[in-house]
RNA sequence: GCUCAUGUAGCUCAGGGGUAGAGCACACCCUUGGUAAGGGUGAGGUCGGCGGUUCAAAUCCGCCCAUGAGCUCCA
């Protein structure tokens, strides 16, 4: 006699066991249709599933997260059926939920072309429409590679192979279609109503680039058309923020072939770039930094006492000179010990706090570059502090406020911690590493942040917290980085004297806010879609004469604020204002300053936004003052 | 680095074995117009590079380079 309580708190009794399928017939035939899996005192399951004792119950549709996970997952079995049917020998591997989709790896004798696609979507269509049936099943291990063996699955029969425990193992089949699966599943094939198949691509077997590669088509699928059509035009807008497309439409930055992965910056762009260099070299120095400059290229030696050469001499450019080898600098740390070392340090000197806009250069696999945002070339703010092992906790609790306070002027609020613990292989002691893992999480939990831990994932010489960013659409980049190093100070000969008058090693903390310039700028761009907040933007403001008769006003006006320090142009062409609106707008100035006859005569301008808001006629002082309050206000809202 | 796709005028893109196209931008002329494109004329390309097939290649084939998507990687 099941008790069924749902999620309202509602109860129903049966007088024998049931299926999800027939508790929510039960609650109404709609539902009976919508109902896609259940789920059984917070255990997913297919409808079904035949429930004997009391038990809480949710029905699960297309409205639920979950009911939208069950629908990809069963689109990603239905594409592997519709390939296997189209592509005879086409063998299935796996074929998992992601984000907004699906995918599934197959490996094949060619690779799919985009008309594959065309042709296996059609052909998922056709089985939806068919509305399989689609069961479960469980069969023993040894008995589903046999069954997988003699279907030629190689794949799957690895996949069981690697399945530890002896208990059975679930199966879904529909038509004559058979895939290993935990499940749940949707009833039938008719449940998956909205889908589009996005892309093929190739993937590594077990995601090992030592394996063979499969051919991985990725897809989308959602409870309805409208919902996929939502979905879509979000791509959509995510595509007119692309920093590539921007850059190249306000004319910031190109990338040309001779110079793979490394940035011409214009005009345009190199103001913006200016601004924030010239931001975080005021903030550094408030901060207690102190800024430097070293070599970019360095000799070998250098790169072979600090542990570079070793890990890393395929991706550092090299150069030549009077038989000795060179590296350009792929990142600054081994000079800034150098800088360090000069002259004897005394524990007093500590926390030594140095920063360099150094520009780095590594020479990424092809495949990996992207825009800005993954370059060769890059600047980053970086600084290492060098301090005892006991103020490690104090200076990254220090750290994490100055980067708040950063990513707060550039308008990001929300921020993902992620501290990374001992790698297996890695240097230095248990006990320090114990301390420097704790003094990390001391200082995260000190500033009241949520974070997660990944253990293994430090680096070698130390553990890392890493900050991300979530951008307006939701995308998460990581920007900044504090890293305990308890090896190169030692390796590069770095000591201090301590209280007791002995020779001690620093420990260092290599740490960056923005990250690379690159990067960051490139996040920026789409963040804000173009339209950067005035303390950023190139220009701020244009003035626009309507005719001849004002062009010394406002050339006058723009002069007048470019000495105030502001960045103004006066666009005195020969066009319509109307044209000269659009051009501006389009390049996103901030604020058009329309002048006409009226204004020349009373000494105003017409202020117009980027956004199409019409301010008023406002004097040029309160103007000036109107633009000195965005300016102080950076990219917080208030 | 691996798989697939792409590369035509400054930009966005069409075309495609037989003398290379559009829109915008650019130059010149007309127009002095009050809040998102005024009009006319003109100039502009060895079709990413190198080879091959062919009477003939931007077009077909091969290699290389770059870009894009994904995989791998990211000190």
């Amino acid at each position: 006699m099941p008790v069924i309580t749902l999620p309202d708190g509602s109860k129903r009794e049966f007088a024998n066991p049931v299926t999800v399928f027939e508790v929510a017939a039960d609650i109404g035939a709609g539902l009976a249709k919508a109902a896609l899996a259940g789920k059984v005192d917070g255990k997913e399951v297919d409808t079904s599933y035949t429930i004997e004792q009391d038990a809480e119950l949710a029905i699960i549709t297309a409205r639920d997260e979950a009911g939208l996970e069950v629908i990809r997952h069963s689109c990603a079995h239905l594409m592997a059926m519709a390939v296997q049917e189209l592509f005879p020998g086409a063998q299935v591997t796996i074929g998992p939920v992601i984000e907004d989709g699906f995918y599934y790896d197959f490996a094949y004798e060619r690779p799919f072309t985009p008309e594959d696609l065309l042709k296996i979507e059609k052909k998922m269509a056709e089985l939806a429409k068919q509305n399989l049936p689609v069961t479960r099943s469980l069969m023993k291990r040894d008995e589903a590679v046999a069954m997988f063996e003699e279907m030629g699955e190689k794949y799957k029969v690895q996949i069981l192979e690697s399945i530890p425990g002896d208990e059975d193992l679930s199966f879904y089949s529909q038509g004559d279609f058979i895939d290993l699966c935990r499940g749940p599943h949707v009833p039938s094939t008719g449940h998956i109503k909205a889908f589009k198949l996005m892309k093929v691509a190739g993937a590594y077997w077990r995601g090992d680039s030592s394996n063979e590669m499969l051919q991985r088509i990725y897809g989308t699928a959602w409870g309805d058309k409208k919902e996929l059509k939502a979905y879509l035009h979000r791509l959509e807008e995510a595509e007119k923020r692309d920093h590539r497309k921007l850059g190249k439409q306000l004319d910031l930055f190109h990338l040309q072939e001779e110079a793979p992965g490394m940035v011409f910056w214009h005009p345009n762009g190199w103001v913006l770039y200016q601004q924030i260099e010239d931001y975080m070299r005021r903030k550094l120095r408030r901060q207690g930094y102190q800024e430097i400059k070293t070599p970019q290229v360095v000799e070998r030696t250098l790169w072979e006492k600090s542990g570079h050469w070793d890990k890393f001499s395929e991706e550092m450019f090299t150069t030549h000179s009077e038989s000795r080898d060179f590296a350009i600098k792929p990142m600054n740390c081994p000079c800034h010990v150098q800088v360090f070392n000069q002259g004897l340090r005394s524990y007093r000197d500590l926390p030594l706090r140095l920063a360099e806009f150094g520009c780095c250069h590594r020479n990424e696999p092809s495949g990996a570059l992207h825009g800005i945002m993954r370059v060769r070339g890059f600047v980053q703010d970086d600084a290492h502090i060098f301090c005892a092992e006991n103020d490690i906790q104090a200076e990254v609790s220090r750290f994490i406020d100055f980067l708040h306070e950063v990513y707060a002027d550039f308008g990001f609020n929300e921020v993902i911690y992620k501290l990374s613990t001992r790698p297996e292989k890695r240097v230095g002691s248990d006990e320090i590493w114990d301390k420097a893992e704790k003094a990390l999480a001391d200082a995260l939990d000190a500033a009241n942040l949520d974070w997660d831990e990944l253990p293994g994932e430090g680096a070698f010489y130390g553990p890392k917290v890493e900050f991300s960013l979530k951008d307006c659409l939701g995308r998460i980049w990581q920007c900044g980085t504090i890293q305990v190093d308890f090896s190169m100070p030692g390796r590069l000969g770095a000591q201090f004297v301590n209280e007791a008058g002995e020779r001690e090693t620093p420990v260092m903390l290599h740490r960056a806010i923005l990250g690379s310039f690159e990067r960051f700028i490139g996040i920026l761009i789409e963040n804000s879609a173009g339209a950067l907040p005035s303390w950023l933007a190139p220009v701020q403001a244009a003035v626009l004469n309507i005719t001849d008769k004002q062009g010394e006003y406002c050339e006058n006006l723009a002069n007048r604020l470019e000495e105030l320090g502001f960045r103004a142009i006066a666009d005195l062409r020969n066009e319509k204002i109307g044209f000269k609106i659009r051009e501006r707008t389009l390049q996103k100035v901030p604020y058009l300053l329309v002048v006409g006859d009226k204004e020349v005569e009373s000494g105003t301008v017409a202020v117009r936004t980027r956004s199409g808001e019409d301010l008023g006629t406002l004097s040029a002082d309160e103007f000036i003052d109107l633009l000195n309050q965005d300016l102080v206000r950076k990219g917080r809202e208030h």
